[in-house]
DNA sequence: TTGCGTGCAAAGGTTTTGCATGGCA
DNA sequence: TGCCATGCAAAACCTTTGCACGCAA
């Protein structure tokens, strides 16, 4: 499949060197729009929609689904950078809402077995453990 | 938290009634509606959500987040079923959609280590592992 | 010149909410 | 009787789509 873009267009270049100054940092196509409203040239939130699927094609970004009924959260990768060269898994605590970043290769050892035993190719950068972070844990009773 | 229901409306007991016919099976707020229309006593939309919603709380229900924009997806647990007593994970095939159920003990471990080294309780019933199934891994070059 | 990318507006679909009514305890 | 649950309709929300225009190649 061919999602490669064929035209290189002032907004996508944007866009792209806008990513490039927040990779690792989790975003949703609002935040988008709402940072290039205050810039000289916005992007119309068409474009930042098609966009940003475009990029997911294309291996540049990561798309979470974190929570039905929220907005989408995107994460750059850039290549080299700390989430691009071992495999990154992410927690999003379920009570607070917080997301947290893990680069533990004993994840990794999951994808073996999922592959070995259940015959699933487990994709890391589509997939959030849900669950409870420390501070909900043992701040509260849950 | 008391999020148990203080009212036993027939509303309620229908729709419990209903779920345990189909312990296991996936189904969005939608599919209920539709059902419930064929039915004697049809239920509100509203009361659909509110109540699976309340039944998640519960713990009667757990509640996926397949894929973004799509609507949320629920299951029955029932005490006692083949979900109920041992620990249930679930595959989604971002290719072909297709659902997998999993038991599988190693998978447990996942919780123990997220818990031991990364101070994380997962929440089996939140999550989804996102990836490709063996069939379209091998049917074709993807 | 060709046709893809853009942007606006509108539509799409799911879920939530306001409010008056009805039913459980 | 008191108060929660219901149901309708409308709103809210994110995302997609139609279409005309503009721009890259």
């Amino acid at each position: 499949m061919d999602t490669k873009s064929k035209y290189k267009t002032k907004q996508r270049e944007y866009l792209i060197a806008y990513l490039k100054t927040i990779p690792g940092k989790h975003f949703t196509a609002a935040d988008i729009c709402e940072y290039f409203k205050t810039q000289e040239s916005p992007i119309g939130q068409s474009t930042v929609y098609r966009q940003l699927e475009q990029l997911v094609d294309e291996g540049l970004l990561n798309k979470y689904n974190l929570s039905p009924n929220d907005p989408a959260c995107f994460e750059f990768m850039e290549e080299g950078s700390h989430c691009g060269e071992e495999v990154c898994f992410h927690c999003k605590c379920i009570n607070c809402g917080k997301l947290i970043h893990l680069h533990c290769d004993d994840l990794v050892d999951i994808q073996t077995h999922l592959l070995k035993e259940h015959h699933f190719t487990l994709d890391p950068y589509r997939t959030v453990f849900y669950g409870i972070c420390e501070e909900c844990r043992t701040g509260r009773d849950q």
